[in-house]
DNA sequence: CGGCAACTTTGCGTTCGCGCAAACAGATGT
DNA sequence: ACATCTGTTTGCGCGAACGCAAAGTTGCCG
């Protein structure tokens, strides 16, 4: 088996302040796999045999009601964990994850995720503080949902994604990696059709630009503005 | 100061397989505090000078948008943890809490949480736990919100509320603490006016019963079948 | 006991967003 | 280069749910 070097996860805030020999028995233990573009990590429902950090790449996390509805939970970026089913106290995935792009990740059986938290305390301590941020998102999305309506909802998306994994280019702010106008319904709750309208009239208005699975925000200022507060017709 | 016994929080999950000596220890520095319905326990946003456990009564966990909408984000029953900022890597509130009756917790300076975290390892494991618990509820509230239609929210709610806090009586399961038309509506993300539109169908149809702030449940199961599946037409 | 405040119901008009369907565009592969 | 497939745009009609407004209830407090 190949080596993997301590530079490959020094910088990552989950091992942030452990020693070079401390990383080197964590990555001992670590399997590097790549995974190709739309191919799954782990599926929701099945038994957590392993907990990952994404080296590179964008994963999205999709959850999947029993009558094949679903709605995209979050996008993960490279030095995030994802699939700590045991730091929520579960032992199968509640979720799915989907490649968005190649990536490669690091695996790691689920059983050592607990004594990776004895070990290195500062390691547990930094996937429950993930934890919680994502629960502090996810109802900060819940809010937006129950309380915005639908074009507001796509902006707020599109601005948090721009954030995430924004890419400064010609025109603006790209977002790096494909993503559909159906990605972009499954985040805010509406239909492929709605987000293309509003995405259309958007273009007009040379706030953004976008073709087929790609965007890039022309105008984030007036797009915020949009997100937030007044209507502004014109 | 008067004295607070074991036998208060000895039950609980939060503290379960602990020593009476530790649970003793534990309570020496609680205080027991009584809040008045439509007190507030905390305030979002506030620096998170405490944590708390409810040991009688409900509580209503709430988010506000900065223009005043907002979202019932959860109902704590007693036994449950709230406030606990600390164990979210948080330092403020991230949502408002507030009493739906008269209510009893105990609270402790947020300082001991990870005190107590590392002194007890199984209250440490157990917040954690239930953190994830309520991280997976939350999504699964939003994958709700993002696939279902209103009429099916409500239902959903409705069930998970009789399930939490459900008390038999003579027609059916009553919801055992007042709730309004409003409280629903923000639970589900829509208006007071559609819910009591939804409700007084439901009663000619006899599925439930309800007057001012108060709902029982007659038929569960044909509420159940509403929630999930077919619309099922008459 | 009377008056008030909070909660609920209901009607009506409107709008937002969906569903369906068809056409279009850009990528992929043989 | 052509056929195909996937993703996008757009028109049209419809229906769910909202917003507003007014009236009806219920419980509470003085």
């Amino acid at each position: 088996m190949s080596r993997l070097d301590h530079s490959l996860i020094a910088g990552l805030p989950a091992f942030e302040g452990l020693a070079r020999a401390d990383l080197d028995a964590i990555l001992s233990k670590a399997v590097a796999l790549r995974v190709a573009k739309d191919d799954a990590i782990f599926d929701q429902g099945v038994e957590a045999g392993s907990f990952f950090i994404l080296l590179d790449g964008r994963v999205r996390v999709v959850r999947t009601t029993p009558d094949g509805r679903q709605a995209i939970v979050r996008y993960i970026v490279p030095g995030e964990l994802l699939g700590i089913a045991q730091a929520l106290g579960r032992d199968t995935y509640p979720a799915s994850a989907v490649a968005a792009v190649d990536c490669v990740v690091l695996a790691w059986p689920s059983r050592l995720w607990a004594k990776f938290a004895v070990d290195y305390p500062s390691f547990g301590k930094n996937t429950y503080r993930t934890v919680g941020a994502r629960l502090e998102d996810v109802q900060t999305q819940m809010l937006d949902m129950a309380t915005r309506q639908v074009e507001q909802r796509v902006a707020h998306a599109l601005l948090r994604l721009v954030r995430q994994a924004g890419r400064s280019d010609g025109d603006g702010i790209a977002i790096d990696f494909p993503i559909s106008r159906q990605d972009i319904a499954e985040m805010t709750g509406t239909t492929l059709h709605t987000v293309s309208r509003i995405m259309s009239a958007w273009e007009d208005k040379g706030l953004v630009k976008s073709g087929r699975q790609q965007v890039t925000i022309v105008e984030s200022h007036k797009l915020l503005l949009l997100a937030e507060g007044r209507t502004e017709r014109d």
